[in-house]
DNA sequence: AATAAATGTCGTATGTTTGCGACATAAAAC
DNA sequence: GTTTTATGTCGCAAACATACGACATTTATT
């Protein structure tokens, strides 16, 4: 359990809060994105490309494969890396159904 | 400058960290779900909504004020707190064009 | 004026995340 | 078989986030 107090919260919010907790941090962005301009990289290369050391890389790499937005073919010394399209999508359903229900609220504060 | 080294990172991808980090909170999007629902509400009736301390909930409330997300209008002792379409509205957006670069990824792991 | 109601702010304890160097491992190249 | 290459894991320091009680403020009610 991530937070304290997270247990008292909706099932369905806690799933969104903690995909939106992977997505929190610029370095699991730009590897995301980064692997979306890719056929196919090896670690190495997403070390290159991110400015943190190959330790911080491979952290972010980790919790990126723990959410199941990434997976690793390894292949010899090499782990090739790629999207996993099947979670992206889910990931992709839930922040859209969560910002329509926002954006079609009628809230307004004036009274 | 939320992490240490977040500035090496592109514009952009900082822009939608931003936001997650915003929504990485359960509390939060309970408090966004919430809002969604009703036509006008008071400070109170979140915190009687929410299953955390008065001071707690105020915090959060104060975070997506500061993101822009909320937005509060003082009546006597009491604060009427509404949605802000026009930043939820850039929020879908950006989410919805970094969901869909990822999506539409050709990238693959055999090789 | 005194009290109550609604809300915000401060200080602080506890927990989590980030970032990295040093060490470990395992396959490839020599 | 020793060295190199590619990568992962451990342990720790510093930075951040969460949660809350106690106190402050401001308006409404009595």
């Amino acid at each position: 359990m991530t937070y304290a107090k997270k247990g008292v919260f909706d099932t369905e919010l806690q799933e969104i809060s903690a995909f939106a907790k992977v997505l929190s941090h610029p370095a699991r962005l730009a590897i995301l994105d980064y692997l979306a301009g890719q056929e196919q990289c090896i670690s190495g290369d997403i070390t290159s490309e991110i400015p943190l050391s190959r330790t911080t890389v491979s952290q972010h790499l980790q919790e990126l494969k723990n959410a199941g937005l990434i997976h690793g073919t390894v292949s010899g010394t090499r782990i090739y890396y790629c999207l996993e399209q099947e979670k992206i999508g889910k990931l992709k359903a839930r922040m859209h159904d969560f910002m329509e229900k926002l954006a079609n609220a009628q809230t307004q504060c004036s009274i």
